[in-house]
Order: structure tokens, then C-alpha cells, then sequence
DNA sequence: TTGTACGCGTTATCAC
DNA sequence: GTGATAACGCGTACAA
């Protein structure tokens, strides 16, 4: 009755058979006879013995984990992406450390903890802005990649592995787009004045392409949140045209810089009585699978969330496997240097997806 | 140059100090002078050294680990009570080991694998049906939680500790309201027939309903999906829908068994020139935010699901706690059955949001 | 208050 | 092809 610890003495106790052979029938070494492997495979399916990892990473020196590290977890647009990063480390025999950073909290530091902490062998920056202490990521061991972190400057990242869109350019398509449509007095629902991340970079676009078009920016039409502990929400988009709409400026569309922000916003102009898109245009940015299903459906500019983490994963994989073979015939370099050499970087494209929030007759 | 690894034998060296010492001061023994403490500390920091985790799981054979294992983790729904888990196990010192299950696997089976390969110290069972092996469940060492799984039959779980909301009686206040309302057709969009979760005990309410108003069911409003994939989503809401208007029956409600499904249910009228509420009241469950920024926003039964995953989260740390007592003075009576005896069942209640898409006049 | 020595469960290296 | 044993990094009983 005494639950005995199920280790891998027990087994070759009971097998008869010596510890080490039974680590070898486990790793499918090759060195062993068929039938010694079936004898200890049959005791193990028995008695239900799985090995403890926590010895075997301290004896390996590789705990086989992948973290990632999300800012604003509950964001829609990340949801699609776990699931793809479950599913790929799970299918390589990883385990996902899933941690939640706070706003305010330095992704590098948490990075470099959980890093000594878990032995990870690689890591996900997921969201979040490009404030990054370069000293520590330098330090870290495991190699890492940039999954939709604001590229704000290309020269800085430089050194990193990412994947991204342009923020700069899908932005001033959309703003293109609005302009092709006839409109000319365009609102944008941004972000904070603070904001350096995607929120600055998509403003960045759509100035460019007012300039472009000859059309001056007017600073009444440039709304910001106040007072709003999260950016990215469906309540900011609310309160935000809210305050539009009060402050009295004309405009005959708005460019919200996320769906989430953009649905608020339908929502606070129906009830301001100001019909989309007979009076006013809208068009988010995420491509939510939800836009659709809206109504007015919602035209947005849609990232390629899945293959943009599937491309995410399949890098820090491979950067993984080269630093593993890098470790076995230690060459006259330098190792730690070797570890992020890749330096893969991917932009993806967006698509405009066109639907009834946005009508094109000027 | 080389970077050599960091152990407690190196902080010990470089600090002039013995491991155990080093030891004592990183774990706040209480057996240490204040000065000593302090000198390791200084080379700690200096030197950056983290623990390794894994030798110290090993020793202590805890691994600090909770694992939820999710049944649709798209499902926005549990999106909410991720973030809740993730800050409640960072916030004890718990790591979260997140795993996502298939349709068709066997979530206890994965439980009991990750268990001991992990040394889970708790697991939350999220989402799902209750189709339980409850041999394997016995054999679960760690404590575990059952949060928003169909609870269909309070005896089969008596013997195990979970977190949920009537989904019977709440479907019932549904159903009830709508027939309040005045609406005598009333459509369910449901899930498929061999649903045994809580898409058939919110279709039991449904029927409950219509039964206690003398009403009776009628087939042709009862719809299910089709060739769908997954049940809770919006493509499954608007096929359904669709089906529904172009089978001819006359209906004067839906009752989507989800949010995903109610908003898909709402494009799909639009599309077909079905007013809401004018025509059609539409309702939904679970009470996900955005649905009070749809238009018409979106009368639903709301789930608390922060307080329900907090509560998981604290019968979990509980149980483990207990636990850990039983086993720090194990008395006469057999561990075993001592694990999971708290057995603490919390039934949470809806509350039922009023809004545009359901209009109350008869 | 501090140091020494052992063991946690596993894998790899070496004999046989 | 198989078995004995050292080592991974840490915490702790025990000795000092």
C-alpha cells in the first residue's frame, strides 16, 4: 500500500536488470538487445514510471523549456498566437513557460531570472516595446526572438532575431486606403504621447501618408487616451471617440489603431447617432477574426498572427538546434557569440481586408 | 572570458564562504548572522547567480509547478482566467505550465503524465467535458481543480473539488427571461447531439424552461452543428443561424449557448434581414466584455470568471498547502485518501445582462 | 554560527 | 550487450 517512489532503481529492481540498462532501453540507446528493451518496457507500462525530469535536466543540463514572455496577455490578438506556440513546442518536446509581464515590467529582466531559473533553451518577446537593456540581453545564454515587438529602429534590432510587420507602412496603407476613398478629414485613435512601441509607429504611417497626399495633420483630429490604464482596449476606443465626437472636430473618418480600439469606437458613434460608414469610415488594425462578423463588419488590416509565430518558433528552433551543434565541436571562436548569429528577420506582409465599415464613393 | 557556471560552489568560493552557508543565506535560515548574509548576498548580485532550479527540485522534490490544461484555448472565454492563474501562481511562487489539450485527448491522461514528469504540485483542469477515468484521477498524486467543466452530475463529482456555475439553472434564467420577454418561439443554438458538456445541460435548461411555461419544445428550433469543428465559435454561430432562417421555421428568439455563438448568430440575421430586437431577441452566455460594445450590444448571462478562477486558484494553493502538512506529520491514516479531501465545491452564480438585443415588449 | 559529507534520480563513462 | 560508478547542483543532518 505505501506508494513507493517510482524511480528508475525501482524499475531495475524489478526488472532484474541494472539502472543503466534501464536508462538505455528509456533513451533508445543503441546498444542494447530488442528483448532486454521489451522486458524493461513492459515493467515500466506496468507500473506506470515516467522518469523525473528534474534529474534529468540537472544531469543533461537542458530542462527542454521555452518561455514565453507576453505583454497583455488578455490582447486578442496574442490568443491566436499561444496556441501556436503551445502546439510547436509540444510537438518538439518543449514545454512552454507561459509568463505574464506587466506593463511596467522590463521583459529583459524577467528574461534573464527565468532564464537561470527554468534553463531555458530558448525564449518568445511577445508584444511590448523595444526598450531593451541590450547589456542584459547580451548576457542571456539562450537564444531569443521578437514575436510583433515594435521594430522601431531597424538598426538597433539589428542584432536580433524578429518577426514583425512594418508597422510605419501598413499604417500609412490604411491611412492610403482611407484617402483613396475620398475622405479627407481622418481621425486616428493612437496612443499614449509616451508610447515608442507600435502605438508611435503606426502614428508615424499615417502622418506619412497624409504628407504624402498634400493633406495637413490637424492636432484636433490626433486623439489620445487619458487616463486609460491599457491602450489597446475595447473601452478606450470607446471613451476615446467619446471625446472626438465632444470636442466638436468634423472629420468623415477614423483610423483605430487596433481592432479592440476600433470596435469601441463603432460602438460610441452609434451611440453619438453618427452612422458608419454613411457619415463616418472606419478601419482598424489586427485583422481579429471577429471584424467579420461585426456589423458593420469591419475593415481592417489583417497580420498574418498564425504564420507570424509559426515563423517565430521555427526560428528560435533553429537557433536552438545551431547553438546545440556549435556546443558540441567547440571551435577556437567565441561561443557566446555564436548563440543569436542568425540574425533572422522577417517582416510580414498585411492585407486590407475591405468589408462595410469603410464605403469608397468620396 | 569563459563563462564559467555560475553554482553555489563558485559563490562560495569567490565569497570565502562554505556552500552550505551560501545555502543558508539565499534561503533565509534563520540560523545566519546578518553579516555574512550580507557579504553573499553582494557576490549574488554581483555576479548574477541564480539557483539552478532543477537541482533544487530534485533535492526537495518540488518542482513548484501548476499546470492548467485547457480544452480550447481560443476560446476567449477562458482567455480572462488565464491571466488570473498566471498572476496567482507567479504571485506564490508557482510556475505555470500551460497546456493545451485536443478535442479528443483524454485530459486526464496528459494530467498524469505531466504530473510526473513535471512534479506537478496541482493541476487546474480547464474547460471540457466531464468524461473523467476516475481510475486515473485516483491515481493523481498532486491535488487538482476542475474550473468551468460541466459539473452534469453532482454525485460523479462529489468526490472532487471544482469551480463552475449552474450551467442548467442559468440557461434556465435565460430561457425564463426570453419568455418573459414575451417571445413564445424561442430557437437554442446548441451544440452536437453527442455533446455531454455544457452544451447539453444548457439545452436541458433550455427545455427545463420551456417545460415549466408550458411551452413545448419544438425540433425544428433546436439547432446543432454541422460538419463545424469546434461548437463555441462565431463561424458555428452564423452557420447555424443561417440554416435556421433558411429551414423556413418561425422563431421570435435564439438563445446562442455562447457569446462566440451569439455574435455570430447577429451577422448572420443582418445578413438575412432579420432585425434584433425588432424581429428577433437574440441572447448569449457567458458575458464576454465585448459584447456590451456589439450593435445592438448583446443581452447575455455573465459568468464571474475572475472570481471563479481566482477561487480555483485558491482551493488549488489550499489543497496543496494541506497537503504539505499531512505529509510534514503523517499520521496513521493512509495519504492517499487525504489529498483531495477537502473536496471544496463552489457553485457561482450568473447574473443575466440586459441589453439592445432582446426587446421586452411583448 | 559555520563547515563537512551525503543523497536526491538520472545519464555517461568506463570496465567487463 | 550489460553492470558499476561518478557526476550534475543543491539542501540539510550532523559535526565542530
Amino acid at each position: 500500500m505505501a506508494a513507493k517512489k517510482l524511480t528508475i532503481k525501482e524499475i531495475a529492481k524489478l526488472s532484474g536488470i541494472s539502472v543503466s540498462t534501464v536508462s538505455r532501453a528509456i533513451n533508445n540507446h543503441y546498444d542494447i538487445s530488442p528483448g532486454t528493451k521489451r522486458r524493461v518496457q513492459e515493467v515500466i507500462d506496468k507500473y506506470g514510471y515516467v522518469p523525473n525530469n528534474s534529474a534529468r535536466n540537472l544531469k543533461l543540463n537542458d530542462a527542454r523549456n521555452i518561455a514565453v514572455l507576453v505583454k497583455g496577455i488578455t490582447n486578442p490578438f496574442f490568443t491566436g498566437m499561444l496556441k501556436v506556440f503551445e502546439q510547436e513546442c509540444t510537438s518538439h518536446n518543449y514545454s512552454l513557460v507561459l509568463e505574464h509581464v506587466e506593463e511596467s515590467q522590463d521583459m529583459t529582466e524577467i528574461a534573464a531570472l527565468l532564464e537561470k531559473e527554468k534553463r531555458l533553451n530558448g525564449i518568445v518577446f511577445l508584444g511590448g516595446n523595444p526598450i531593451l537593456s541590450s547589456e542584459r540581453l547580451k548576457r542571456l545564454a539562450a537564444p531569443y526572438v521578437f514575436c510583433s515587438v515594435a521594430v522601431t529602429d531597424r538598426k538597433k534590432f539589428s542584432r536580433y532575431a524578429y518577426v514583425s510587420i512594418d508597422d510605419r507602412k501598413e499604417a500609412e496603407v490604411v491611412t492610403d486606403y482611407l484617402i483613396g476613398c475620398g475622405r479627407k478629414r481622418i481621425a486616428i485613435l493612437c496612443a499614449d504621447e509616451r508610447d515608442i512601441s507600435i502605438g508611435s509607429l503606426r502614428l508615424e504611417g499615417y502622418l506619412n501618408s497624409l504628407k504624402k497626399h498634400g493633406i495637413e495633420a490637424d492636432p484636433e483630429l490626433i486623439c489620445r487616451p487619458e487616463n486609460v490604464e491599457e491602450t489597446y482596449t475595447l473601452e478606450n476606443g470607446y471613451q476615446s471617440t467619446m471625446k472626438l465626437v465632444k470636442s466638436g472636430a468634423k472629420f468623415d473618418a477614423i483610423f483605430a489603431i487596433s481592432d479592440s480600439i476600433a470596435i469601441g469606437c463603432l460602438r460610441a458613434l452609434r451611440d453619438c447617432g453618427i452612422e458608419v460608414p454613411k457619415q463616418v469610415s472606419v478601419v482598424g488594425f489586427d485583422g481579429l477574426p471577429i471584424g467579420k462578423y461585426l456589423v458593420p463588419s469591419l475593415t481592417t488590416l489583417k497580420q498574418p498572427v498564425e504564420e507570424m509565430a509559426e515563423a517565430s518558433m521555427k526560428e528560435l528552433l533553429a537557433m536552438i538546434a545551431e547553438r546545440d551543434r556549435k556546443e558540441e565541436q567547440p571551435s577556437s571562436e567565441n561561443k557566446k557569440t555564436a548563440v543569436n548569429i542568425r540574425k533572422y528577420q522577417q517582416i510580414f506582409s498585411g492585407t486590407l481586408q475591405e468589408r462595410e465599415s469603410c464605403r469608397k464613393e468620396s
